[in-house]
DNA sequence: CAACCTAAGTGTTGAAAATACACTTTTATT
DNA sequence: AATAAAAGTGTATTTTCAACACTTAGGTTG
């Protein structure tokens, strides 16, 4: 037998955006003439795209990036490769597949990466082309198109993972932040509360987050001292 | 342009064995017609497949370990996706894979699994038709063919990274253990010292861990307590 | 059967880390 | 000058972690 003569491989991007209103994930609404229904309605899915040929996979998780946000250089990782045999099989997701693809019927693998972006700064809007692109608060996701509500539950739990593990905190804020900015990042994610002046205590013991010798200003309270990353400070440990 | 026209996917797996004389890993010796050669010697590698066109990736990682061992029903878990477009394209694995695939030349990407099992009880012997099947010490495993040492190396870091997380220490011990056997492989794993007083404290708070009413029989020294591990009392925490 | 070998088994103490908790300060606004 | 709003700060308690050494049970040996 010739095993996988006709099996595409893709990646699927979930796109984390952070600001001081909340965690959010950018999502794709299927166009309107050939979009899938959930309950009447078109439904949304995560950037993704077949890899090309010669293409590393988090290569083409950059060019599926670029190409809706104009953005280069997010913090990128992979986190699980979807594999069933039948997750694109889905009566919903088959008007939108033959709209789309040469070979519709083709079953596709697909390698999950999560990235995160600080919506501080610069919001990156979607590229103008890529009509239907936007930012859509975590809680208010409705049903995917295909697997993706569970693809993005697996980036979820990553992220959830990695903030507790790996100092990526920063990749979400603004270059210069507040402490509370960083304590409401860190219970926006992990969905719990911590105590003020025990998170502070933490936070003095990250030899990376550097107190800078500014304020914030224009607040009508008592101005918050502004921190930053020294992203060479960072201890792996 | 038809993306992925010709591009192959395999699963790749990492069983891990586990007795009182070590962690190791099962490796394929290729064969001494078809070898690969990293200074003059025929290499290994892990034992892989393509997938089957219908066949889900776990699915696919059961099925190698099956035709290898003949074993069933192996802890399995994904770790990663490997999916550098050369990284099947060196030299040294060219005539390897001339000899077995009809088409050598097409890229692969490869889902790496990791298994568990005990070797305590059975030992699973690799099945008498896959000639060159063995296990090898974790720490003197040579070169392997293709990307496999890195793959290896991630299923390593999986395999601590979950031992301290989840509770799957008793897929690799015997039904029946010592105290010493549960701190000998943690040792081994994490590749650390634990104090036995401390170690045995932890291990009294696991619920999931049960003495039985046995004792350690034919060792000249005090026979240890025998404990079990009762799956349905796993926290999930 | 006594001496010996081997690994099993067992508690305490001090240090460090985690938790709980409430008032004062600084700025902008009215 | 009074007010509103979030920033900022210290201590006492509990829990967890780390270090550390001798006694016990069974098998073997002379």
């Amino acid at each position: 037998m010739q095993p996988n003569e006709s099996l595409h491989l893709s990646v699927d991007c979930v796109l984390f955006g952070y600001d001081d209103d909340g965690l959010k994930v950018l999502l794709i609404n299927q166009k309107e003439d050939t979009y899938a229904h959930a309950q009447g309605r078109p439904m949304s899915q995560l950037p993704g795209d077949l890899i090309l040929i010669d293409e590393g996979l988090e290569a083409a998780a950059e060019r599926v990036l670029f190409e809706l946000t104009q953005v280069n250089g997010v913090y990128l990782k992979q986190f699980h490769a979807y594999g069933d045999p039948d997750r694109v099989k889905d009566h919903k997701d088959r008007a939108w597949l033959r709209s789309v693809r040469t070979m519709p019927d083709q079953r596709v693998i697909t390698v999950g990466y999560f990235g995160l972006v600080s919506l501080h700064d610069h919001s990156p809007q979607p590229a103008s082309f890529a009509g239907g692109v936007s930012w859509v608060d975590i809680n208010e996701v409705g049903p995917l198109a295909f697997d993706h509500n569970s693809i993005l539950n697996g980036a979820i739990e990553a992220l959830q993972t990695q903030l507790e593990t790996h100092h990526i905190s920063f990749e979400l804020l603004p270059k210069k932040f507040t402490l509370s900015q960083l304590q409401d990042l860190y219970e926006t994610v992990l969905d719990k509360k911590f105590d003020k002046r025990n998170f502070r205590k933490n936070v003095k013991k990250m030899s990376h987050v550097v107190p800078l010798d500014e304020k914030q200003q224009g607040v009508m309270h008592k101005p918050a001292q502004l921190f930053s990353f020294n992203p060479d400070q960072i201890e792996n440990a």
